[in-house]
DNA sequence: TATTGTTATACTCTATAACTATA
DNA sequence: TATAGTTATAGAGTATAACAATA
């Protein structure tokens, strides 16, 4: 995983801001808060996250009531994360190419077994 | 791994702690540098972390030349070292009892395979 | 000359506390 | 009263730089 963010930094993104352009890009219009909530980032850290997401130009932020504000994605936020994506695949299928073929097939079953409980650990 | 890390913490253990024991134990006379270098921790890292090893009565160093010192564990040290394993293999038990039992045993192969070559990525 | 161990220090990531304004 | 967003700050964990002593 520490390659992984490596590899990001070359686009000048953390883990975090990928993960954050890729679940704005899948829900438009998503709240600061809601996005730290399925994250699991404090308020407190997403400010300074969103806020050089925002000034590198990559999301915008529109009213939605008085205290909240909806995210979106910029051009230049779909075209950054169209790269991020490259990456991330490149990198995924890079590491289940070292997985010899008889195993390959059941690690991700194996691992989303485990995410999909973390939670209640 | 957060959860690994503070059930190592009810043992008043780092997981980099953890680490450190297990591989003194399995290489009494260790050198600090040898250990960093296995375990990718930094020199200027290593020394906090063997002084507080030290100073909770865990290790104990004993001069091999005039620059190097051999680590070992103390009785105190296995005793830690036992509760830490009994955390480790309880954990790991655990987490493989959540996955479908025709995935798991492709688990550790494959998670191998990616640790193996994982200094070379 | 390279290595061991060390000190000091900076940077990143994440956590808590306190606060304002709005639903 | 609970929530959204914010500010300031503290704590880990890890990084670099520089150093003394020894192989």
């Amino acid at each position: 995983m520490v390659e992984l963010a490596a590899r990001l930094a070359a686009l000048d993104l953390r883990q975090a801001e990928a993960s954050v352009l890729i679940l704005v890009a899948e829900n438009p219009g998503v709240t600061a808060s809601a996005l730290g909530r399925r994250l699991d980032i404090r308020a407190a850290n997403m400010v300074p996250l969103l806020k050089r997401l925002d000034e590198a130009g990559l999301i915008h932020r529109a009213p939605i009531d008085g205290k909240s504000q909806g995210l979106a994605l910029t051009p230049a936020g779909q075209a950054k994360l169209a790269r991020a994506r490259d990456t991330i695949e490149t990198y995924e299928g890079e590491l289940l190419a070292r997985i010899p073929r008889q195993h390959r097939e059941h690690l991700l079953p194996a691992l989303h077994a485990i995410w999909r409980q973390e939670p209640e650990a």
